[in-house]
DNA sequence: GCTTCAGGTTTACATTCGTAGTCGTTGCGG
DNA sequence: CCGCAACGACTACGAATGTAAACCTGAAGC
């Protein structure tokens, strides 16, 4: 299987997605927005927020509209999608693609709240309809 | 926050965790046996399980015992504890924290199969007790 | 004994990541 | 109309990672 050079398939980084989560929670923004919203819990600078910004332009994760002379940048991948690709991952590497371990994995680690529980179990009803 | 320099708190790669997996399987074993498990399946050469070997032992993650004029490696942190923190940082990372909706997005993209939510069912039981 | 081999240690090197500085342009305030 | 501030683009650079070769030493075979 050749390496892809380009396309919504190469990795996000963890620094990239917290900028991910920033456009997920509001977007179009611009960079300068970004940064309002996450250099501070980062301790980034601006140039940081743009680099990552570019990265992920790049790899076609993030999408620019002009606006004026600047850019607003946007998701171009459902924050779903990720999270299901990167839950998905971590199932297959730690559990071989078994999910019932990785629950009882959090289960024993204390990771569930009674709360999850309680969801949990809703969701299984749902699911058993 | 000063940085830790030594000790089982380094982060294990993908290319380490795939070491350990072999170790956690049969161990205490030898460099040679551990390229026997993976080698083929990585496609990867002796040196390379050397080196992700030694930066194991360097990040304290794996420990050495002298046989005869070699070593065999072994563990030093539990599969378990690996795979907690690992699910944890994931759980925290895309989930907030909560698990529920871990669980809700492996049901929707359908890396549930029937065993796990007859099994996780069970788990749940347990839990309630 | 000398050669070879096996195994650990060192060094290497390209790529990605985290983090940020510099550069060139251009719209705007004065 | 001109300098400046704001922006995106390009450059930088050290640490980690993936992958591996070179090297050194002692053991085992001939």
């Amino acid at each position: 299987m050749a390496k892809r050079s380009t396309g919504p398939g190469e990795r996000i980084s963890e620094a990239e997605h917290a900028v991910m989560e920033v456009l997920w929670d509001r977007s179009p923004i611009s960079a300068a927005e970004v940064c309002e919203a996450i250099c501070a819990d980062r301790d980034w600078s601006i140039p940081t927020v743009k680099t990552l910004l570019s990265r992920l332009v790049q790899k076609e994760a993030v999408g620019t509209e002009p606006q004026g002379r600047k850019f607003l940048y946007r998701p171009l991948i459902a924050r779903s999608e990720y999270v299901g690709v990167e839950s998905r991952r971590l199932v297959n590497r730690l559990f071989g693609g078994r999910a019932a371990p990785l629950f009882a994995q959090l289960a024993e680690s204390e990771a569930l709240t009674d709360d999850d529980l309680t969801e949990i179990e809703a969701l299984l009803r749902e699911m058993r309809k």
